[in-house]
DNA sequence: TTGAAAGCGTTACCAG
DNA sequence: CTGGTAACGCTTTCAA
């Protein structure tokens, strides 16, 4: 009824000419596209989506699939992709995959085979071989944050490098007992969390500390750091001087959990992220700073890129955490400081990375 | 190339028949059939959503719209209503409406209105008059969850119920110096917490207690709540007995904020939030319990329903929040608390409402 | 129980 | 610069 031959008819014309006119592509008269745009406006038309992809081919929405909706990290991911969207004008289409349900098979196996994007963003994804294989069989561009860095585009932090640079931050600092707190070997234990204690074990050895090496398992989570820090820091005697955390959830569920047993942060206990998370700051948390919300962005335009132009190579941008020094780390010992501090470790404002 | 045309070919029938086999709707024999779908699984055929929805007018989607995505109770409901979704076979379109954003504009002006779904679901959007119009205009089923209760179908807690346990349970452990913190006036105050408020404010004139009626603004997020908290807590004289928070973030920040300041947590300051957060276990809160994930789980029901019978009377699913103590709540003065302690609220298990 | 053909609302090619 | 027409891939009458 309404349509765009509605809408030709209104303004005396073709529904070829109307749709020249509204499209922008092809030759149209000032004056026809003018009385077009007025017919449009004045009827409210709106092309329908449908129709429009049958005959393009291109649907005009992304996909985006992660696994968690509630954490920070991917929240921030896709607040920055949706955001980036809306700018374009494109539709986003969200599956929540969570490892191991019977719903992350069904995304796979059904959702995402209908096609109803024309490029797919995936979020610490994590696939397994058979998923990565569905990705690529679907036939659209696909960008992952947080990823193997092989089979598609990726934009991620330099895991290894914040948690060495984490635990370097430590060692200059004079700390010795320093434990990595975050992952567990028997649950999904997330690629990223493997490498950064992998960025932590390297920085021991280098600094001849292999044998203070310690990984305290814990749920990737607040609470999970909470509850893995009340059980190491009870005993007061072996307890580490201090924590490299594999992002800030669990760094700050550790200072918690420091603080309710009266450990005192940071002179009886040094506590470092990863992430610069919303609640850093009101905890005083010395942190590697990335900014999700941007990596969201980045792979907007990667995504589009390679929508634009197919042939595109992959490509991986992989960005630096920064870190930001706030009041949970100390020197071991005051009398030492002034003189183990890595002058790079000094106090100073953030800046963004990148 | 493929298509159904190619299924059908194959099967040695019509498209036709071979729509109907596979729709399962029309008169098929059970041996057509069966070819039918040897041949679409040989093949590996998925219908092309946009060609569907322009043959049926079904898009197979629903479009979720909410202002939020790193909040707890936002998340969560956003999980519910994606799991009901998933079960069903449903694609989810969302749309980050920030309140007071140039995006926001651009999407109920141009996102909705292409109507790339079949009913809408709104998640604490508290629209404004002329949102509503152009949500109504819409021509499609929405479902709020949170918000007006006129308009269209909402499911939501009740507020003014929740905010009044709490501050009876409060009343009822002998506290009189009582204070509500959370919302901004100046900032965009959502009508939930001034529901809540206004709960709180019933409470307490019902318990001749208008005159220590406080309200500590603050934004409704674990940092506001903290930053609030530090600044009323500082004064020891006028601090309140107790708190009650508009919800469990800025209740737990009060906590945190508590600490910090060495006041004691239950036996100087009772706290009692509205949520039941995932965090409220690990700061022993008391708190008057939601499930968020069951009302988006119960908002897509009520849309699948407005759509299957569009004649379907706008409803009003309200819930009641149960009240969950904890350890962050304790009678005003130990010797009164056998007496002032109402039965109802004794501790006991949670259970869960509905 | 099956098949032919007419849409669904656009775009895009090809003459004019 | 414009209009007619086919095509996009599927569903759905309507006859047979």
């Amino acid at each position: 009824m309404s349509g765009i031959a509605e809408v030709a008819r209104l303004a005396g014309v073709s529904k070829s000419t109307a749709s020249r006119a509204l499209g922008g592509t092809g030759y149209v008269s000032d004056d026809t596209r003018r009385r077009v745009e007025e017919a449009a406006a004045e009827i409210g038309y709106v092309p329908s989506t449908s129709a429009v992809s049958l005959a393009t081919g291109r649907t005009q929405n992304i996909g985006v699939v992660m696994p968690y909706l509630n954490r920070w990290f991917f929240a921030e991911v896709l607040e920055g992709i949706q955001e980036s969207l809306l700018e374009r004008g494109l539709d986003l289409t969200l599956y929540d995959a969570k490892p191991g349900t019977d719903g992350r098979a069904r995304i796979f196996e059904d959702f995402l085979a209908r096609k109803r994007f024309d490029g797919l963003i995936a979020v610490g994804l994590e696939p397994d071989d058979d998923e990565v294989g569905r990705l690529v069989s679907l036939g659209r561009p696909v960008v992952n944050v947080v990823g193997p860095t092989d089979s598609t585009t990726v934009v991620a932090i330099d895991d290894d490098y914040a948690a060495r640079r984490a635990t370097e931050h430590l060692v200059a600092l004079g700390h010795r007992r320093i434990a990595f707190i975050g992952g567990q070997p028997d649950r999904h234990w997330a690629q990223v969390d493997r490498r950064r204690l992998e960025g932590y074990r390297t920085a021991m050895s280098d600094a001849g500390l292999a044998d203070f090496t310690t990984h305290i398992p814990s749920d990737v989570t607040l609470p999970g750091g909470y509850a893995s820090a009340v059980d190491v820091l009870a005993d007061t005697r072996s307890r580490p001087t201090a924590i490299v955390a594999t992002c800030d959830e669990v760094a700050i569920g550790a200072i918690i959990a420091a603080r309710r047993l009266g450990v005192q942060v940071p002179s009886d206990l040094s506590v470092i992220g990863i992430d610069d998370h919303e609640f850093a700051d009101m905890f005083s948390l010395t942190t590697l700073q990335q900014i999700p919300r941007e990596q969201g962005r980045v792979a907007v335009e990667l995504l589009l890129a390679h929508l634009t132009d197919p042939d595109r190579p992959k490509s991986v941008v992989r960005m630096k955490a920064k870190l930001v020094v706030r009041n949970s780390t100390t020197a071991l010992d005051p009398r030492q400081s002034a003189v183990a501090v890595d002058g790079r470790d000094s106090v100073g404002a953030a800046r963004q990375p990148r």
